[in-house]
DNA sequence: AGCACGCCGACT
DNA sequence: GTCGGCGTGCTC
């Protein structure tokens, strides 16, 4: 394969051709940024003879390793009279050499821009930004040629005669038949052609009746085809269609919003931004937030542009990884849709960014580095003078906010296609009409009129779909004798019960397997309560799915019924072949968490009943209202599609809660309206700016004498408000004790400097950390 | 992130 | 008396 990044037509930088020789003098150290918790580059020294640039991926030793880095941009250097304080200027003879370029295109300017703006937000090391760049280790080192077979060329003569000493065995001879033509083909062809197994062919090329030759590795991914016909857009379909184009064509940055209802096509109409993005000839990126769950997402691409896109998210195997990265790199990839992490992809012309369904907190990632990738997705377009596209039926308010200030444009799609209606959406007070309990299975969690609805859909030959989102069979498990409620031991959470998939309606289930849902943590049910030493005496309190599916196979014994959550799916697989099974009509009662929220297409579902519809609505999260209503409305948009009406029960015991009357209603600008307000008298995100600094040790004195300090030396400008420090929400975490403060500031302040400006000077002691969250959404 | 250096328990 | 646990700190 030609060296796409050979160096041949760069000048010389010695400075021998005399052009300005003082500026072009090769330099002998160049700063290179570790893929590395470090928040500088590290300098190194650039051997004689090796021409590197800013942008190179390099190959650099670090203590006894040798790590991929990148080479990156000089420091603009402080004014001369800068004190000589040397500031860790690593001496000269210190500096170690630059191993060797990496046969990868040099990342561009543009990503280098990106990961500094990122790291600068986000208040992460550099060097922890540039490893989400660089997550692909082995794609950096020159890609191995693939391997073909063919036949040697004297025996393609000959034949089989030749050789007196070779074994010809039947395997070996079919397999010398398919190579007669002496075309290369891979081993594996090959074998499929011969009808024989691998070894066969090893064998044959062993004693060389094969021979191995290099050929060009086959394109991974295929071009999409922009002459397939478009679907055909009527209203503000074709509306949003044709400015969504203009804006591609104009190619300036800009962000639109995509605000339509479940089912009116959202997914075709930007698909033809894409369209218009390859067609002018640079790469598009659609994120999603379940790239797991995107096979219907898939179908419709392949629909519009007859191949399948490049795809990214954690779920790809390393060779997976290294080729999307080196084809994104190469520009072989045009359209990639991928999980957040897409997002720092080396596109080389990337012309357009969508993010379907924007207001998803999937989006936000809350370990090393915490960033929004929506957030982050539109710095890229910006950094990029690109148009980027945010989709939803259920914009987030942040997002909503900025189409009103005038920063977004907004497209509407009112209708549903097909003429589908949205569904009636009931509220079912909890205090007025109980679940009554069922002999031999004790508490029941759905309401009379629920039971009737479902029996009533199954015996139409209809679906139902159950809601709860909360995996697991018990979210608490309690002693009747003492009331001692089992804890996880290294976090401040109740032990959650999984029962797994039998579900016995006579009796107990399996024994309790209790699991925390944030460390992992599991245990069996101890046999004896741990403080009253009672035997027997544990019960098993409140719903989880798998206890709603216990209640559905006493209630409906003749349905098919499935259960679908995060923990009972292994694999993408898992989850397609259920979503299949249910379009198929193999189940007619499906129950699940959040996991069947996401846009399935069920034709034939239409009901869905929310067991509890009030779970959402507790916690001290600043968002929880909207979220409520966004995850209720997308669960009730799963009910009738194609034509037939669909129906809604939301079980609540609060009938009142804006967020019931707001669904009941489909009043979603009103309910917006009012939340904004709620926010913007507090000073809340989006009309206020937030930040969560939370320190957390294994010695709980040492947090807190910490957080005294920090308490202490707390800025107090105006509009600046600090509070606690609080216990974190999740005061124990994997053995650490966690405290938090959360920064509140107005909208024109930056809370990242009052962090710095605080922090300054502040040595962490060993075995504190101090965690950084911008903008953070979960408050547990 | 690795990898080494360093200081306290169960082994030959 | 050593081997090894992982807590702490450094890597251009």
């Amino acid at each position: 394969m030609p060296d796409r990044h050979a160096r041949s037509a760069r000048p010389s930088q010695t400075g021998e051709n005399g052009v300005l020789p003082g500026l072009l003098e090769a330099p002998n150290r160049v700063a290179v940024l570790l893929p590395l918790p470090l928040d500088h580059p590290y300098d190194y020294k650039v051997p004689p003879g090796l021409d590197v640039r800013p942008g190179d991926i390099v190959l650099v030793p670090l203590g006894k390793r040798e790590l991929t880095a990148v080479v990156w941009d000089p420091a603009e250097r402080e004014p001369e009279n800068s004190t000589s304080d040397v500031e860790a200027d690593i001496v000269e003879d210190r500096l170690r050499p630059i191993l060797r370029l990496c046969a990868a295109p040099p990342m561009t300017p543009l990503l280098r821009r990106f990961v500094e703006w990122v790291a600068d937000y986000t208040m992460a090391p550099q060097g922890a930004v540039l490893r989400m760049a660089l997550s692909v280790p082995d794609a950096l080192q020159a890609p191995k040629p693939s391997l073909a077979v063919r036949l040697p060329a004297s025996r393609e003569k000959n034949g089989e005669a030749a050789d007196a000493d070779i074994k010809w065995t039947a395997a070996r001879r079919r397999v010398f038949e398919e190579a007669k033509d002496g075309v290369a083909r891979s081993p594996a062809d090959l074998a499929l052609a011969g009808g024989v197994g691998a070894s066969v062919v090893r064998g044959m090329i062993k004693i060389g009746l094969l021979e191995q030759v290099e050929v060009a590795s086959p394109r991974r991914f295929e071009t999409p085809d922009l002459d397939l016909p478009s679907p055909e857009f009527f209203g503000d379909q074709a509306d949003a269609v044709q400015r969504l184009r203009a804006s591609v064509q104009d190619g300036a940055f800009s962000v639109s919003l995509l605000d339509g209802v479940t089912g009116s096509g959202k997914t075709e109409v930007y698909l033809e931004a894409v369209a218009e993005c390859l067609a002018a000839g640079r790469q598009a990126l659609v994120l999603l937030p379940e790239i797991a769950l995107s096979g219907q997402w898939l179908e419709r691409f392949r629909r519009r542009f007859g191949v399948a896109p490049a795809q990214w998210h954690s779920d790809l195997t390393p060779a997976q990884r290294r080729d999307t990265w080196r084809s994104v790199a190469e520009g072989e990839a045009r359209v990639v849709v991928g999980a957040r992490s897409a997002l720092f992809l080396p596109y080389g012309e990337l012309g357009l960014i969508v993010v379907d369904e924007e207001h998803e907190s999937a989006f936000k990632q809350e370990d090393v580095v915490c960033y929004h990738a929506r957030d982050m997705a539109v710095v890229r377009a910006r950094l990029g003078s690109f148009p980027i596209v945010l989709a939803s039926a259920t914009p987030s308010l942040e997002t909503l906010t900025n189409v009103k200030s005038g920063r977004y444009g907004c497209l509407k799609l009112h209708k549903r296609h097909g003429g589908a209606e949205l569904p009636s959406i009931e509220l079912l007070d909890l205090r007025k009409d109980k679940p009554t309990r069922i002999e031999g299975l004790g508490q029941s969690w759905l309401a009379p009129s629920l039971r009737a609805a479902i029996a009533e859909t199954l015996a139409q030959g209809q679906q139902a779909m159950l809601f709860l989102n909360r995996r697991g069979y018990a979210p608490l498990t309690l002693c009747r004798t003492c009331g001692h409620r089992l804890r996880c031991p290294h976090c401040t959470a109740w032990l959650v019960e999984h029962r797994g998939r039998s579900f016995s309606v006579e009796g107990e289930g399996p024994a309790g397997d209790l699991q925390c849902h944030h460390c992992g943590y599991r245990a069996r049910r101890p046999e004896c309560c741990l403080e009253c030493g009672d035997s027997d005496s544990f019960a098993a309190c409140g719903p989880g799915v798998e206890r709603i599916a216990e209640e559905a196979a006493a209630l409906f014994p003749d349905a098919c019924r499935a259960v679908m959550a995060s923990d009972t799916l292994t694999g993408p697989n898992a989850a397609a072949k259920m979503i299949q099974a249910v379009q198929d009509g193999e189940i007619n009662l499906l129950i699940g968490t959040q996991v069947v929220a996401k846009g399935h297409h069920f034709p034939d579902l239409t009901l869905v009943g929310v067991v509890d519809a009030d779970l959402g609505l507790f916690g001290g999260d600043l968002r929880a209202s909207e979220r409520s209503y966004q995850l209720l409305h997308q669960v009730a948009g799963r009910a009738g599609r194609a034509g037939r009406p669909g129906r809604v029960v939301l079980q609540t015991s609060d009938p009142d809660h804006p967020v019931m009357q707001a669904l009941r209603s489909g009043d979603r600008d009103s309910f917006f309206e009012m939340e904004s307000q709620m926010r913007q008298r507090s000073y809340l995100p989006p009309f206020g700016r937030l930040a969560a600094l939370i320190i957390s040790s294994p010695v709980e004195a040492d947090a807190d004498g910490f957080c005294r300090n920090l308490a202490k030396r707390a800025p107090g400008q105006e509009g600046i408000e600090i509070l606690g420090p609080a216990p974190a929400p999740m005061a124990l975490l994997r053995g650490r004790h966690r405290r938090r403060f959360l920064l509140k500031t107005r909208r024109d302040l930056s809370p990242q400097a009052v962090i710095r400006e605080w922090t300054a000077g502040i040595r962490l002691p060993s075995r504190l950390r101090l965690q950084i969250d911008i903008d953070p959404y979960s408050f547990f």
